[in-house]
DNA sequence: CTTATATGTTCGGCAATGCAACAAATTGCC
DNA sequence: GGCAATTTGTTGCATTGCCGAACATATAAG
């Protein structure tokens, strides 16, 4: 048989868009992040079990353990793995304090923090609530870095800081972190991996994303789906937010509006949408319809999804009528999506996860209309690491740099 | 500055999904793939521009020429480029007899076939109409074989044919060339790429890939676009087929459905689709919808399309009318596109091709709906290469492999 | 206790790139 | 015409990193 192997990726000087060649030192970083990744997404392995999937020599296999080892990302250990005949191979297992990250996410209506070791160990994560509205960015970075501070102090001695990674509810630019537009929060043109970074005084890179694509990102690499290359993330707060990979990539665009499926047209005869359209898919299936279909909603104390959740969970039916029309609607969406991406599975985040199983049988309605053939490849999940999704994603990211080269990053 | 290198491909035996380390073979197949695809993109180049496009040492360099001169790609001319100072370094040139492929093209209303060489000369074509409707695939075969033969004969003495590329209205699976379905062909569940490589007797791969994609190809890698890598293609021919290229890499989904546009919703109060559904985009901007809505077109003796293009250069008002509102409704559609791949270029070819002036203005104004920042950075163009989209695109995904991987196919 | 088996370890070989020194070919200046 | 400056090709050696073979080690099975 024969399969694809794709390298790595490397960051070298150079003017962007040359073509640029590659030495024998490149070599030795792929091999490593190959090894270092494995043991990120599947946990603990054997050397010899290293060494067949990596298809190198056994020697080789030692050599970048050893190097691993020297940089404190692994160790290894005699007599875990279960053994036949022949000299038992020894386990090698990551270090999470090898590598630690800190993840923040920026949502629209809470702001969380969380301390991540590579392997995806959670040390610490704090989430608070916010009420909706615009903030200050500076009173937020200053909530963002008091939110931090004990959970960085609470990391065991000797840990390596390995970077920052965060999610934020709007339009950013991955190269430098910068926001171009976070309309949920007020916010426009801000150089908020700058700001995280001057105010968290870390002395390690911060990364910024939309919080959906590190939605789709934290399902992609820790939402238990093996072997998928292929998702969509939808996450419903205010509006409609949608991250894709593809072929295991995420998709961005040339400045990161990829995924912005909430403005895209599904009913013409529909109300206007803030963006100024009509017929905009999160006018018809994000939050705000879902609200307006039920009436009892605003009559209670509660936080109004909340109280849909709980009207929901009484069996109310008008309830249950307004999600599920709202469901049908999210289908309609999905079934586009399902033409355009053909993923393998189709993850429901936010809004939806809470309201999945009142959902799931609308959204199978609405998606009737998709043409048969990749509708039946595509499984429609509630996120498996739920609200948080996007707040593993964004360790996820920050832990990407350090896992693509090892010996650059764990160096300093 | 830093900018990120990606390397190639390789292919190696193992099972799929399993993480593959890479020795120092691989070095020198992506060091010898780059400078021969800088080539093949960019035409000519001297020694030492591609010693500082590649980043390499001058030996190595001279070494990757001299491999690829023995393989019988490239060659060496004196005194061709400008000069300065210093002693001058010689042109490196193409050779394309040194790999030449067979591209074909199966459409709704014609086939057509071509020999191209690396870097693009296109040696021979032909291209024949076919009424529409549905082929025995076995004479569509023989078809393709009597259009290839003299073409093939009139390839220069000694030439290396390298592989054989082949575009087809339908959904395909890449890896083999398997055809599920081709709709306007009548074709199901057909392996067409062993069925090409069988009547053509050629000893070499023959790849399939769906028209669309490989317009999309075509027009990205020979369309003139510069470091363009986020484009769509869109062909209206019966339907509407779209091709994307996201990042520089095609978009396929999990089994090559992705792209499937024509199919989205537009317009719930639309007419009934042939796909089942009700309101699909190409119910609306196909050409279906386009020719109701030109009432002097059934009069007219010529074939449809011809008709109204006719009507339209003579200033025709309800035909341009007609032409006016297909075209919002198409650009109703490439709004829903932008907002979700967020692309720099969107290419219109096969039918939009041939009516682009009268197109223009009323896509813009479909447009008006997508989110204003994508929709600023999009620019909505007529196919560079006009009909041939396709069939280019058939015989760059011919020369992919060749370019991928040149020690291991020129050796053959 | 022996044998078969699988894996770690060591060391020499090989492939590919980089580097430095030198040679060659051009421009420009006198 | 001659010479310096500049750039690039060429050559030989150093370095990096992976592979393979031989050997050592640790287990299971009989």
């Amino acid at each position: 048989m024969v399969v694809e192997v794709e390298l790595g990726r490397v960051k070298r000087s150079g003017r962007p868009g040359a073509a640029r060649g590659v030495a024998a030192e490149e070599l030795r970083r792929h091999n490593l992040a190959t090894v270092l990744e494995h043991l990120h997404l599947n946990g603990s392995a054997t050397r010899s079990q290293l060494t067949s999937i990596t298809g190198l020599n056994r020697s080789t296999v030692a050599d970048l353990i050893g190097q691993l080892t020297d940089l404190g990302l692994v160790g290894e250990e005699q007599g875990g793995a279960i053994s036949g005949p022949g000299r038992p191979s020894p386990v090698v297992y990551l270090k999470p304090e090898g590598a630690v990250v800190l993840a923040v996410e920026m949502s629209v209506d809470s702001i969380a923090v969380a301390t991540v070791g590579i392997g995806g160990h959670v040390y610490n994560q704090i989430r608070i609530a916010r009420p909706r509205g615009h903030f200050d960015p500076d009173t937020t970075m200053s909530d963002i870095a008091e939110l931090a501070r004990p959970l960085l102090g609470a990391l065991p001695q000797g840990h390596n800081l390995a970077g920052a990674g965060a999610a934020v509810v709007g339009i950013v630019r991955q190269s430098d972190g910068f926001v171009h537009l976070a309309p949920n929060l007020g916010w426009r043109e801000l150089p908020l991996g700058q700001m995280l970074a001057d105010e968290l005084e870390l002395d390690v890179p911060v990364r910024v994303a939309n919080d959906a694509d590190l939605g789709a990102l934290g399902e992609y690499r820790r939402g238990g789906l093996g072997g998928v290359r292929h998702l969509i993330y939808i996450s419903g707060e205010v509006g409609i937010g949608c991250g894709v990979i593809a072929n295991g990539r995420p998709l961005h665009g040339v400045a990161g509006y990829a995924g912005e499926a909430g403005h895209t047209l599904v009913n013409p005869d529909g109300l206007m949408c803030r963006c100024g359209a009509t017929g905009c898919w999160e006018t018809e299936a994000g939050e705000k319809p879902l609200l307006r279909r039920v009436p009892a909603v605003e009559s209670s104390g509660l936080e109004a999804v909340d109280a849909v959740t709980q009207l929901a969970e009484l069996g109310d039916k008008p309830t249950l009528r307004a999600i599920a029309e709202t469901g049908t609607w999210l289908g309609i969406g999905i079934s586009n999506l399902i033409n355009l991406f053909n993923p393998e599975v189709v993850v429901l985040g936010g809004l939806y996860h809470r309201l999945f199983d009142y959902l799931e049988e609308a959204v199978g309605k609405g998606m009737e209309r998709s043409l048969a053939a990749p509708r039946s490849m595509a499984q429609i999940r509630r996120s498996a690491i739920g609200a948080n999704a996007p707040l593993i994603g964004a360790a996820e990211l920050a832990l990407a740099d350090l896992i693509d080269n090892p010996a650059a990053v764990a160096a300093r």
